[in-house]
DNA sequence: ACGAAAATGACAAAGTCGTGACAATTGTCC
DNA sequence: GGACAATTGTCACGACTTTGTCATTTTCGT
């Protein structure tokens, strides 16, 4: 296992804009691939962080959680294969491809072992390495579904932004949306009316504190079975509000 | 970037008869290797057009729609490099396989900055050749086995840029399709409009502006059964838009 | 230079959220 | 237990924000 430095992050940064769609790593250690690389994955609008060599891919994974790894088995100083598997003992789920040279020999098994997830020989289209990275991150989509939260008979998907109720679909607002995410993610914790005013609805606002009771009105209404005796967004008296799943 | 002549097609196409397999196009200015290359190609029945130079070649990728390209980087006027990039752009997943005399550095990277998919160093036996190239087809159709994309009663072919709804062709301009693609490789997820302007548009910073609003529009009354009550391109209230299929 | 496509801006329409009033509940002190 | 104060629940209205849509201007490819 590779020396545990915390993230200093030294890598090839180089300001690729965020994009939202998610960051890609490349460790490769050819500056022109480099470059190469950076290119196919920025086109498609992808963030891209480029490592020269294992210790600062592995800062940089810890650092920059990509969705996906395109990874040069051919590297100074760490063997790709070391770091391979050490990204994987940190976050299993995050597709790793493996570039290798044509003439080397690819071992199917030996890039199994390591917990790679698809690989391409070089020289390869870019066209066709986009679709391998793409096909990795969607398959783990399926695979590790997205952040549905359930409680009771309620299902939450905050990426979908899509609620259901006893299999019925509800809708909520955005806001509804984001206090109840703050909810869930502080759930068992009684949060006060200027916490939630502050976190929820961003500091410069400071509305009177019937607002937050009307927001977990509008909840309860949606998502409690009587919302006038709720069950799991409590009120404490005096001091704010609980969530219990 | 290349001269954009509309297909004169100047290419000896010496009536190779048309074979169903598809048809090869051979960039490559020897005489004789023309016709060696012509001949091996013919021989497993595939169509061959011949170009002797750069320009005819854009030329006859143009008007031919190869289902793959072998050329000698090797040129004279317009380099093979100039060539393969303006082909990739034009039709960016037919496969290129280059020849390459042995006596040349073959610089991997440069192939892979070029598109390429493939290489062959001269002198190089016609079963592998032909092995390379029913490789490169092969692994096209497998990466990308169907580019039609379909929801409700519509059909996209992204590749073509074409569109039909209920089996009538619908136009769609090429920034329509480009949105439109965006909201299908992210399906279900909700996308802001700052996301899209980033994305799509490539701007920087988003100004107030009712441009994505105005293409939205656009794809509704296209796409959509009932375009004033969408079904799959749907407004998310203060977080932009999600696509549904 | 022409025509199609895209961006812009104005306005209307729709939806959301905050506000305040008042009722209901809870807690506290007697 | 009862009275009172403090806190919270609930509702409706209006202001504000966001979005739909159209007309117009600008851009861009040919």
């Amino acid at each position: 296992m590779l020396k545990e430095i915390e993230p200093a992050v030294t890598a090839t940064d180089e300001s690729t804009p965020e994009s939202g769609l998610g960051t890609i790593l490349v460790v490769e250690d050819d500056p022109r691939m480099q470059k190469v690389l950076r290119r196919i994955f920025a086109a498609e609008h992808y963030s891209v962080v480029v490592a020269g060599d294992g210790q600062t891919g592995l800062d940089s994974f810890r650092a920059h959680r990509p969705v996906a790894v395109v990874l040069d088995l051919i590297l100074p100083q760490i063997s790709g294969r070391e770091l391979c598997q050490s990204m994987k003992t940190i976050s299993s789920d995050t597709p790793v491809i493996v570039l290798s040279a044509i003439a080397e020999v690819v071992d199917k098994v030996l890039l199994l072992e390591l917990g790679a997830d698809d690989y391409v020989t070089k020289p390869f289209s870019p066209r066709e390495l986009m679709a391998r990275v793409q096909a990795a991150i969607r398959r783990r989509r399926r695979t590790a579904p997205t952040t549905i939260y359930r409680f009771d008979d309620c299902e939450i998907d905050f990426q979908r932004m899509t609620a259901q109720r006893g299999g019925l679909p509800v809708m909520l607002t955005s806001h509804e949306f984001k206090l109840l995410k703050f909810f869930t993610e502080h759930a068992e914790q009684v949060l006060s009316r200027e916490l939630l005013l502050n976190e929820v609805w961003g500091y410069n606002a400071y509305p009177t504190t019937r607002t937050v009771d009307n927001q977990i009105l509008k909840l309860r209404q949606k998502l409690e079975p009587d919302p006038a005796n709720p069950r799991h967004l409590l009120t404490i008296y005096g001091a704010g509000y609980k969530f219990v799943p």
